[in-house]
DNA sequence: TGTACATCAGTGAACGCGCGTTCACTGATGTAC
DNA sequence: TGTACATCAGTGAACGCGCGTTCACTGATGTAC
């Protein structure tokens, strides 16, 4: 605790918060392209001059959002790949696929609102901010393939295939994710898209097994 | 040519297919969640008045363009699925993964604008509008997974897991599509997505085949 | 510690503008005879 | 074929409203001495 950040800089803070969050929950039943800064303002109770302080518009601010919800996930999604790489026990993957189905669920769980905004903003109406997703999924796919190519199954893969791999995984990890939100309240809807996403992370991985058997 | 319907209704489909038109070329850099209504008479020359008698809201009108753009992708993929089917050559499903990929190509140079609406409002913040989208792509894996059954390879299959395949080639054909369409102009980048779609689909198809080994 | 000045997050009034929706209308097309 | 009436796609004026942005401001916090 060196240095204490000031008054002013923690209520800047926190204010800036409140409209990433205010914002978050607006975007639940509508698109970043229809936003507007006095709905935000309004919903945090500051004056709409305020926004002005912390963002230079509401595409902005959906890019600082990006960073938010993909920064966490880019955490948890760290530690699953090393803990659930070479060292653990062979089960054709499936004590891997059962853990990213269970990291996934567990992240749709803590932050829904976070996962329906990079789903419908991944395509969405403002440049910056599919740019910002694209880049922060690529990174994604580019360490999970720097992950893969570690392993011993990776042996004879070229370059190219294990990127391919790794895309597979992330997109996959995307949509059962936006699947999880969808199917969010719901247990039995809930458990059934997770056991999808497992058959089709088993399926990939089949693929993979016998992906050098002919080439 | 038996009835000619009418100048008076020539002229309202005139009209309500100009105000979709007009809507389609409008959303390429917004959202359908900030379309307005007075935006797309005006790019068609019609007073605002005039939407009333085709559409209720902007929403009724994006879930006329989801009839529009789903409508000819299901013709061109139902002939695909019959055209591929168990009559052709066997090269390990080779044969039908370049005419798959080759047919979301071709769909995607004929409608960039349509493939854009779809990826956007798929996840987009107009309600209705992803009901209509989610039910018609549920309906495209419905009759994939048809095919699929129709075919000797799903021999000793369960219904859910050839479901479950289907979904994964719906699901690769709309990312497919998508990424084609952000590639559009450039042939390099074309050709590597079309590549990476090819390759993605191979892994699935090893996948497929090995996967009553070990059931 | 106390004082004098600087900084700057948040305010509130004001602006011009485009929005969605209503309403009574017009005049070409359709229909009945 | 001609006439008289009905229909209805598109019009244009009007409305109240919320938008994004500007500007000079206030007063609590920070800083220099």
């Amino acid at each position: 605790m060196s240095h204490t950040l000031g008054i002013r800089q923690a209520q800047k803070q926190k204010t800036r918060q409140a409209l990433l969050d205010a914002a978050l929950q607006l975007l639940e039943e509508q698109s970043l392209s229809s936003l507007g800064l006095r709905e935000v303002t309004r919903a945090v109770g500051v004056a709409p001059t305020a926004f002005y302080r912390h963002f230079r518009d509401t595409a902005d601010l959906g890019v600082a959002l990006v960073e938010e919800a993909l920064g966490s996930l880019h955490t948890a999604l760290t530690a699953l790949l090393s803990a659930t790489g070479d060292s653990a026990g062979e089960d054709d993957g499936e004590e891997r696929i059962a853990a990213t189905v269970d990291l996934i669920a567990a992240y749709v769980r803590t932050h829904p609102a976070h996962v329906r905004f990079i789903a419908r903003e991944k395509h969405g109406g403002v440049q910056a901010v599919r740019a910002a997703i694209g880049g922060q999924l690529a990174l994604f796919a580019q360490e999970v393939k720097d992950q893969f190519a570690r392993e011993p199954e990776a042996a004879g893969w070229a370059e190219d295939d294990l990127l391919m791999l790794a895309g597979m995984y992330v997109d996959h990890m995307v949509m059962t994710a936006s699947a999880l939100m969808e199917a969010e309240g719901d247990p039995g809807a809930t458990e059934r898209v997770a056991a999808t996403a497992r058959r089709r992370l088993r399926l990939v991985g089949l693929g993979r097994r016998h992906w050098l058997d002919e080439h």
